[in-house]
DNA sequence: TTGTATGCGTTATCAC
DNA sequence: GTGATAACGCATACAA
């Protein structure tokens, strides 16, 4: 029937074994400089006690925070969830923790960022959202933070830091080599936001590739949509009602691949019988969809980790890391069974030629 | 060409607003104490200054931290995230800052907790993990941190605190109930994993309310899954394999249902209209898959902000509501077009019974 | 209503 | 290799 026992503190623990604090407080940061009897004597006070240190007491000392701010843009999205999954992984191995904020939390989320950057609560940022306000960005350089961003999958060409990604030309050109040689001409692109890098990046790199192979894409084809099952849904409602329907269409995200199959399947129309379809991601339902969904698998693992070491570079000064460079993490080709020829090849299947990549 | 400006800290606002150092924190966490004008002068010094409090040495003077420990099991499932985002959004609201780990990172998670716990460095606690190791519950009551964690969606009847959660025996019964409505008796259950709360309400739920239907369920009905689309896939295989097939199936989540009917579909065998499939959760995908997943919704952004709302309510003091109480989160029924009739009946539609809730 | 003075628990700088 | 002690930046009890 008492009140709560006060946490021991450094002072409790160098009482208890005999020592002074500052002894106590390198047995902790510095073990290897103690002579190994105090350091022995030291942590089994440690145990005694239960003492452990109070990060409070000791960020405000040493100026650190010992924790990173992770931004991502839309916390619900299974494709951002899982980096953040990968990212929280390696930094809670670095002894860091990770502080999330959704980034598209209605217009809060400037105040928070800037927050955190400048009061100290934080030592670096991930964000995962390509979109850096002006206010940002000068609220990075007034606190000389410069160098504890990371950008990962998305980016800003405004903010040189460096930037953790997928090569997002290569994995368009994948999917539309990929259905060029199966016999597509007439392709469709289901576009991610305007506004977003990825969406802009994917966009462009298809024309170049079209373009590439001497394709005629109508300008119809170019379906704008904004990554989501909703959009999905809408590109599919256009192209079954276009009079010169593609062969092929290519979704700038899984989810809107999957809605736009779905639709077509409702409306009667067959994947990839009638109509091939790639998508872009490979989420974890793509390989459990009816068809299978071919699709551009990006290493979400590798993305969320490699931009946790970048910025645990970054943070123990390695300066040959610095700059706005770019680290490509791995993508691929997933062929599974939303592609095939187009149906008027497929009564000569002598001339579905081999990829002329 | 300098070094950063260093931040400046309370002492040069005071300086700049010519008033004490008590003055500008007081402007800053009683504002109504101070008489108008001086609170004006400190702002405006505020602004000029560009001072932010250091929130490290807020926190070691006040003894509390502004953040909270999340603890979500897999980070990369949507359920889950999508679930962390609205935690997020209250809590930012409120002023705290939230601290995430995925307590699935191999044994790494008890060390967390305990840290986070003993060091000060979180304020209270919220998972939606309901395996609470022995290690962890004796962690909270040294630290007296009882009153400062809140199950959400998963719980654990070992650790006495507040629960909010959905009413997965009615979310099954409304399942059932639907199921025996539309005329099915023969009802197979893919549940979720037997070390899982939620796994095994919702089995024992689904037995007691077939019984209450006077169904005859056999035992090989009753299928062990873990919520994964790979375990939808092996139920359909066992089921499809069986001699006596039930009419209908009802899943302990939307990935085991929309797998198991993809299975179906690859496998020849059409949903609803040779076997009817009900799912739990209401995923983003279950309105979008073809066809369209019938299913018992949770609601997730409910879930989360009654959790948040429930930890703030403790950590300012409101006693009434303590101890190990339960909050239900709304549930439904969302009917689409997985379930129909079983074909037995189908023929004479008029033996198509209404709800015999 | 405002100012003065102290301490929160650590780590870093000196001595020894 | 170890100990004494002064910050770190803020909030609050107490005094005015």
């Amino acid at each position: 029937m008492r009140m709560q026992k006060a946490q021991p503190k450094i002072k409790d623990v160098a009482h208890a074994a005999g020592v002074s604090t500052a002894t106590v407080s390198r047995a902790l940061t510095q073990p290897e400089r103690l002579s190994e009897a105090t350091r022995e004597k030291v942590f089994e006070a440690i145990q005694a006690t239960g003492y452990r240190v109070n990060r409070a007491a000791r960020n405000l000392r040493t100026r650190r925070a010992g924790a990173i701010l992770v931004l991502v843009p839309n916390l619900g999205n299974p494709f951002f969830s899982h980096i953040l999954s990968s990212i929280n992984e390696v930094l809670a191995a670095n002894g860091y923790s990770v502080l999330v904020f959704d980034s598209q939390q209605h217009g809060a989320s400037e105040q928070v960022v800037s927050d955190c950057l400048l009061n100290g609560s934080v030592d670096g940022l991930i964000t995962l959202d390509g979109r850096v306000s002006d206010v940002t960005r000068q609220t990075l350089k007034n606190a000389n933070m410069m160098r504890q961003v990371v950008f990962c999958c998305e980016w800003s060409d405004h903010l040189p830091v460096p930037s953790i990604r997928s090569d997002n030309a290569l994995g368009t050109q994948m999917a539309v080599d990929h259905l060029v040689a199966l016999g597509h001409r007439a392709i469709a692109h289901v576009t991610g936001p305007a506004e977003n890098i990825l969406g802009r990046v994917r966009k462009d790199a298809f024309s170049a590739c079209c373009a590439a192979h001497g394709l005629d894409i109508l300008p119809d084809w170019i379906i704008p949509g904004d990554f989501s099952l909703a959009a999905g849904v809408a590109a599919a409602d256009r192209i079954l009602a276009m009079g010169t329907r593609p062969t092929a269409v290519f979704c700038a995200s899984d989810a809107m691949a999957l809605s736009f199959i779905s639709r077509c399947q409702q409306r009667g129309v067959s994947v990839p019988h009638d109509i091939s379809v790639v998508g872009f991601d490979d989420i974890d339902l793509a390989a459990f969809s009816q068809p299978a969904l071919t699709t551009i698998r990006q290493d979400r693992p590798g993305l969320g980790r490699l931009a946790a070491e970048e910025l645990l570079a970054h943070l123990h000064g390695d300066q040959k890391s610095d700059g706005p460079h770019v680290i490509y993490a791995p993508i691929s080709l997933i062929e599974r069974s939303t592609t095939s020829a187009p149906a008027a090849l497929r009564a000569e299947p002598g001339r579905v030629a081999k990829p002329a990549i």
